[in-house]
DNA sequence: AAGTTTCCATGAAGGGCTTCCACCCCCTGC
DNA sequence: GCAGGGGGTGGAAGCCCTTCATGGAAACTT
């Protein structure tokens, strides 16, 4: 394959200069019509285009944004990544993904520079990253934007889990029957540990409290996120007390295992044991699965925005945007009407 | 933050010349020890890290492998990165993600050009492009790997698919009852398009007609790729039949649906309803899903050393490399001696 | 008509790196 | 003692762009 042309030679084709090859292609006003339809005659016919890595050296546009992210395998993920896509892609920005899937990956990124660092903005999921770097900054001077974790440093997207959590409480506290809750395990790997799940139960737990609803220790469930989690949460639940019972899940997929388990056992979501997940996922609609929405892919899109904002240039002070989540009531648990909670 | 220091910088408080440094970064031999320490050090007091595009721009490498995947949220390609990070990794590579999650953004990579196209290699996932390029070659001088596709003019690392479709029929064909089988739905759009389910099928097909094992249309259920599918293709299979059953399941995602399905229905797994699934996804194993296993993680290992081969310079024609995938018993299909087929 | 302003266009400089040639120094071998 | 050969090293040239003086020409002024 022949090298690919340069703009000196989209220049000399279109018998201009370089510096109107350049003005062409970052869009500058001052190219007469004809002279850019000649440039653009010649780029299309020469098949250029302009190459990121030397644009970004030169100090211009890479046209890239990075995003760190802890795992790809996830619903979470792909909504927010649905999210962050509607708004670069309309603006003609390229999205690259480095996933941290292990330590050592982790710790590459920390010290040494990599591309994630060199393009013109850097979007990091889930990390709350001011105890890992020196002096709590990025080694970057490119504008970063977090999703799903604050920092006061930095331009943060996030959700109240705590709030969340308090919704949780606060629709459950309604019902009659005991109330459980499966919180999902952090990563035992202390780097890649988030807090969400933590401010979900706290939340939970504040709201139970001042309902006056009793949450004792031994109905709390551990456990990873996945359905099987919630199955075998479910069949523990059914140890401690006799239906109907309440369930918190503390997320979409662990719910899911929890309604499984139910029919199997002849249970009947909504009545016998009544089931809340977290996230709103899209499948909680097919399975009539209530749940505490968070508007993922809108937290992306919001989080796209801002960091488009700064590189146009905002320098604005570090702005937090909070979100809030929305409780979903479907199925699996009835209507607290029908069956009030009667102390 | 100040601007990150230069390779200038790095040679005048070394006291050496940039040509030095740049050796002393690319390893190269030729410079004295003590030198190569001195360089060293004022690295590490300046907090000095190259900077990639300068060096691809240069001429040199990024230290970056691109790779296009089609979707991000599914075990599969969570177990090809994690082959393909367990590689790059040690070789000190960076690994970059570019998600093609709409048609829209497919275009972008076709025609502009994209950082995508300028790391070191790229890595293709799931596509044969062959049928979307002029010419059938991306618009790339770098090396290029496919893998989980094949494109006899790039290197390709593949699952024989036809024959794992092969061995589920030969291994279901064994069994007394009617057999039945899940294909998953191709995705609506032309140009995400896919090809391993349809030769799963095929080679399906193939194995029972061999056996003269009778396999009518209606014995073929199609659907998406969720345990939803799984579920509604197992009510519809005993509309047909009456257990014992057989059911090829297609993807694992499914056969979890078929398993929960049948246990809700109070069927025994293996006995009354036995269940095959494909792909060999980690949680198959304590589900105790039988499951035509695809060495994901060595695909994407191979793939990696394939990639690191050429962009060390290797020049040779196309390698194809074939991958066999392998049948795994487990409960979900009881032994085929225990209930041996009878004409 | 001469002086201003506006509009376009040019190409050198520069950005951070790799590569390569030139050069120096020191060790061999005769 | 001298040519020859390496090992080390320095820095100019070059990679592909953007930016920024610089300047020519056309469009307005008074």
């Amino acid at each position: 394959m022949k090298r690919k042309p340069t703009i000196h030679e989209v220049a000399e084709r279109a018998g201009v200069g370089i510096g109107t090859v350049s003005r062409v292609l970052n869009n500058h006003p001052a190219v007469r019509p004809e002279t850019r339809a000649r440039v653009l005659k010649a780029m299309e016919e020469l098949g250029y285009t302009p190459n990121p890595h030397a644009r970004r050296i030169a100090g211009g546009r890479s046209y890239t944004v990075s995003v760190l992210l802890p795992f790809v395998a996830t619903e979470f993920y792909r909504r927010l990544l649905e999210g962050l896509e509607s708004v670069l892609l309309e603006k003609r920005y390229d999205l690259a993904l480095f996933p941290i899937l292990s330590l050592a990956r982790l710790e590459r990124y920390l010290q040494s520079s990599t591309l994630a660092y060199l393009t013109d903005g850097l979007i990091l999921a889930s990390y709350d990253l001011s105890e890992r770097f020196e002096g709590g900054r990025l080694p970057t001077d490119r504008p970063v934007v977090l999703v799903d974790a604050r920092n006061p440093r930095y331009d943060s997207v996030y959700l109240d889990n705590h709030l969340g959590g308090r919704m949780a409480g606060e629709y459950l506290a309604r019902f009659p029957g005991a109330i459980f809750a499966i919180k999902v395990e952090e990563e035992p790997d202390r780097v890649f540990r988030h807090t969400v799940f933590s401010e979900r139960m706290a939340g939970f737990r504040e709201a139970l409290l001042e309902a006056g609803r009793p949450f004792p220790e031994d109905h709390l469930y551990v456990t990873r996120l996945s359905p099987e989690g919630g199955r075998l949460a479910l069949r523990y639940f059914l140890e401690k007390a006799s239906p109907p019972i309440n369930v918190f899940a503390g997320a979409d997929q662990v719910a899911l295992g929890v309604l499984e388990e139910a029919q199997r056992l002849g249970l009947t979501p909504g009545k016998e044991v009544r089931v809340l997940g977290y996230d709103g996922h899209p499948f909680t609609e097919e399975l009539g699965l209530s749940t505490v929405a968070q508007p993922v892919e809108a937290m992306g899109a919001r989080a796209a925005q801002l960091l488009l904002e700064r590189m146009q240039g905002y320098t604005g002070p570090p702005r937090q945007v909070r979100f809030e989540p929305m409780l979903i009531e479907r199925p699996s648990t009835a209507s607290p009407k029908e069956a009030p909670y009667v102390p």
